[in-house]
RNA sequence: GGGCGCAUAGCUCAGCUGGUAGAGCAUCUGCCUUACAAGCAGGGGGUCAUAGGUUCGAGCCCUAUUGCGCCCACCA
């Protein structure tokens, strides 16, 4: 056996015993009949992405239940793998070709792809890299990436699939259009931001009249395209002029005033311009009323040429332009400051123009129905629960999903079309000819698909389908999936509807949404805030052990996180304190037979701390085990914690040392019998959290196991041999108290040594089992077991506990008005407890309603109080 | 305009199906006790945002209010 080193070092261990996991082959797992599988498959990190605080939470409770599941006895997959990214990478490449002054036209798509590719393999996979310095436990082997040829495959079976069952159409219709990423994204995509503009009133001559109708505007840019002025019907100010024209300035031209009730009276003027090809809201009354649709701007959002001196003018600048015009006319009556949201592009933050266009989209209506009643007959688990809440009123609200991209990175849209006839046909591969004319001459669509399309089908595709694999039987469906909550539409509904569409079963059982980590402040981490915290750095500085315990301690699924490094001080201590009881317990072992601490134990044997720890660890196992299936990993993670530092470090080592130190104790091998068991079973119920440490220490203890991840994880034993104890444990938690009370009464220096006086013959087997420890604990030389209270000097503190009473004789150590004023104090707190139960045992309402056992405790705990009163009292007669 | 979350010790947060308020850090006191001063022992500190209600009993359930934050939605 060898030793720990002196200090807790986690550069020391961590990446070796990584390595050996992986050389061993422990992260693996194939579809075995004999065992039930327990599946995660990773959300895919970008191939652009750097590891930050949110991959490391999300990760590290991924690695928590994989690796609980795989000690549990699953078949534990974790599936790694990445995204490509569609946007993110392929603005990453422009940005890198511009610096050596190409741009993607002059390359042409083939040759823009093939560095996208080489970038690819050159950076994509360093996240991974990433992953495994924080332990992930996944399966390297089965990593996957998007565009691989299997998932491309996937992505072709589903476009196929889905539009040939009329679930994926082409069509022109208005769509979210960002001018610098020069792509469509989806409605998704779009992210609200208030702005600060202006509103402009314009009034417009009515035709044949001096009249004039005044409208309230944002953009007048878009004026050139207006066809129509609509107002409410009902709205009196109006009603008369519906039917009529106005003539729209600068252009000089006819529009018709229309009535709709989508016109809201009070806002503005409760005249609006419409301007159907740039406008949502005016494309859907341009439809209805039969509108012409004139586009302004050209691709790039400049201006087109309605006006020819305004042709090629920045969006802004055009802006400026028309509203001088405006002014020169006089028809600008006035400009008000206003705040308005304005959709940008969640990837470069540009205004979202909304632009019609022909594009691809995926019919949501009928995949969105099963998807909702998944998730409402509790097939698929959210946890925290709310967010259905929120699913619920995504998908019930659904639109069409825009799935073409005006990009080159990604999955090319399989449609092609003749260039003789311009049929389209949807196929895997280019046809050899038209299908309608023969003819050989055949482009494929230009478009890429959104990269989420691709991730909708992780769950499946990630296991080989459209192939029946043994992986895919065996599997899929995935158990759980962790995510946050702001990928919730993106990712979790669009993997839900595509698993029950193209498997029949749903993806994945559980969802649990983890939060964001915010910075010390609650701001959200940020590049250009600079106030993000490197977990890399962090494990370089404290170890990766550390970094997985200050993201669970204390937090809860669903709500953010506030992460400073004062969280990592308590990590740190606790791994600190783990090493070093670790090294006094394999010092203890030292000398022992193997046998001996391998083996069992007879119960007979067991002193009665022994049977303390060891059924106070058994609740909390059962305890954990609870926790961790109810994913409440922060309470299970706590739990754990509480109960190495304070039960096993505090309370049992040192009642143990008396019994350790003395080599001729014949009850010293039970103890380190028991010391091995408890720190090993401690160690394995701590070693999803904390990897590293717990192997490291593990593999130097006794036992059976090859490597503790891959041990048995703690059961609870229904009989652990000495239930007919239970009096003597509940004897020994009341001794412990007896502790803690000796402690409060002498917080003195502990060179001065008492005389511990029991009182009651029912304590005796417990006092005289305990006295080594209770010696040492208690700050004392000397234990006496008195049958009554007689003979007792004078001068001594008394300690009352609700079952026992000791003194401490002290004449010469304590004085005796201080300890008259302590006794006052102790029998105001007991009073002040009397009181509450008093109270609800003098309620007839909780006689009648409360149960019955609950009744019952409380007239114990009266008889108790009672008692210490009582005792007390005595003695501040005596000290008198 | 809808929906959701948060408000608990000086700070950061736990608190499971309602039954005597917890942790870490900070603070105060005493300790270098042969695993650990990154430690040990002990102490102080909370009208659980406010107001009602349900209940024998509410931090927890219901209703309203206030403050902060988030999501969704086409008010130009």
């Amino acid at each position: 056996m060898t030793k720990l080193a002196d200090r807790f070092n986690p550069k020391d261990f961590e990446n070796r015993i990584y390595e050996n996991w992986e050389k061993k082959g422990y992260f693996k797992a194939s579809p075995d009949k004999n065992k039930k599988p327990y599946t995660i498959v990773i959300p895919p990190p970008n191939i652009t992405g750097k590891l930050h605080m949110g991959h490391a939470l999300d990760e590290t409770l991924q690695d928590i239940l994989i690796r609980y599941k795989r000690m549990d006895g699953y078949n534990a997959l974790w599936v790694p793998g990445t995204d490509h990214a569609a946007i993110a990478t392929e603005a990453k490449i422009v940005a890198k070709m511009k610096e050596e002054g190409v741009t993607k036209e002059e390359l042409g798509r083939e040759e823009f792809l093939r560095r996208a590719w080489e970038w690819k393999k050159e950076y994509g996979g360093a996240i991974l890299q990433q992953l495994k310095k924080l332990g992930c436990s996944c399966d390297w082997e089965k990593e996957r990436f998007t565009m691989d040829e299997g998932l491309s495959n996937a992505v072709k079976t589903v476009f196929i699939k889905l539009y040939d069952d009329n679930l994926i159409y082409k069509g022109k219709r208005m769509i979210n259009w960002c001018p610098t990423c020069h792509t469509s994204i989806s409605d998704a995509e779009v992210e609200f931001e208030e702005e600060d503009t202006k509103l402009w009133y314009i009034k417009y001559q009515i035709k044949d009249s001096d009249q004039f109708i005044i409208v309230a505007t944002t953009r007048p840019e878009t004026m050139l395209g207006d066809t129509a002025i609509a107002v409410h019907p009902e709205d009196e100010r109006y009603k008369n002029l519906i039917g009529k024209s106005a003539i729209l300035p600068i252009m000089n031209k006819e529009i018709p005033i229309i009535g709709d009730e989508f016109v809201e009276k009070e806002f503005g003027t409760g005249a609006v311009k419409i301007t159907p090809a740039h406008d949502t809201n005016d494309y859907e009354a341009g439809l209805k009323h039969h509108l012409e649709i004139i586009e302004v701007f050209d691709e790039d959002f400049r201006m087109g040429d309605l006006v020819p001196e305004y042709k090629g003018l920045e969006l802004l600048e055009a802006r400026k332009r028309i509203v001088e015009k405006l002014k020169e006319l006089g028809v600008l009556v006035k400009i008000e400051n206003y705040k308005h949201n304005v959709g940008k592009c969640y990837r470069c933050h540009h205004t979202v123009e909304p632009k019609i266009s022909e594009q691809w989209f995926v019919r949501m209506e009928p995949l969105a129905k099963p998807a909702i009643e998944a998730v409402k007959n509790g097939e698929i688990k959210f946890i925290p629960d709310r967010f259905e809440k929120t699913y619920y009123n995504w998908m019930n609200n659904i639109k069409d999903w825009c799935i073409s991209r005006q990009l080159w990175w990604g999955h090319r849209i399989p449609a092609y079309y003749c260039e003789n006839c311009g049929e389209m046909m949807v196929e895997k591969e280019m046809p050899q000819k038209c299908s309608k004319c023969g003819n050989t001459h055949l482009k494929q669509d230009e478009d890429t698909l959104d990269t989420w399309f691709s991730s909708a089908l992780w769950p499946f595709s990630v296991l080989g389908w459209p192939e029946k694999t043994e992986e895919l039987k065996y599997f899929y469906p995935t158990d759980t999936l962790v995510t946050g909550y702001d990928i919730i539409f993106f990712w979790v509904a669009r993997m839900i509807f595509s698993g029950i569409e193209h498997m029949g079963q749903v993806p994945f059982k559980n969802v649990l949404f983890h939060g964001l980590v915010r910075d010390s402040q609650g701001r959200k981490m940020s590049k250009s805030l600079g106030n993000g915290i490197d977990p890399l750095e962090i494990i370089d500085k404290f170890g990766t052990d550390s970094l997985r315990f200050s993201l669970v301690l204390g937090t809860t699924p669903g709500n953010d996180i506030r992460y400073s490094e004062e969280k990592l001080e308590a990590a740190g201590n606790f791994a600190n304190k783990i090493w070093n009881a670790s090294k006094f317990v394999l010092m203890n072992l030292e000398g022992i037979e193997e046998e001996k601490l391998l083996g069992e134990i007879d119960a007979s044997k067991l002193a009665i701390e022994d049977k303390w720890i060891l059924s106070k660890q058994n609740q909390i196992i059962k305890e954990v085990r609870n926790n961790l299936d109810k994913f409440e990993l922060g309470i299970a993670l706590e739990k754990i914690y509480n109960f190495i530092w304070d039960e096993f470090c505090d309370w049992y080592i040192e009642m143990v040392k008396p019994r350790l130190y003395n080599k001729e104790n014949p009850s010293r091998e039970t103890a380190a019998w028991v010391l091995n068991k408890v720190l090993g079973n401690s160690l394995k119920l701590l070693h999803p959290f904390m990897p590293f440490i717990t192997e490291e220490v593990y593999t130097k203890l006794y036992h059976k196991d090859e490597s503790i991840m891959i041990a048995q994880y703690p059961q609870y034993e229904q009989e652990q041999g000495f239930e007919k104890e239970e009096k003597q444990i509940e004897q020994m938690k009341e001794v412990i108290t007896g502790i803690r009370n000796v402690r409060t009464s002498m917080n003195v220096h502990p060179s001065k040594k008492a005389k511990l006086i029991f009182i009651g013959n029912e304590w005796k087997d417990a006092i005289l089992q305990s006295q080594e420890f209770l010696k040492k604990l208690g700050f004392s030389e000397e234990i006496m077991i008195k049958e009554k209270e007689e003979g007792i000097p004078e001068n001594s503190v008394s300690v009352v506990t609700s079952s026992m009473k000791l003194f401490i004789p002290f004449e010469d150590l304590v004085d005796i008005e201080e300890e008259k004023q302590r006794l006052q104090k102790e029998k105001e707190k007991v009073l002040v407890e009397k009181e509450k139960t008093d109270k609800m045992l003098s309620n007839p309402g909780f006689l009648a309603k409360a149960p019955e056992t609950k009744v019952k405790e409380e007239k114990e705990k009266l008889k108790k109080f009672n008692e210490m009163i009582e005792t007390i009292d005595e003695r501040l007669k005596k000290l008198k």
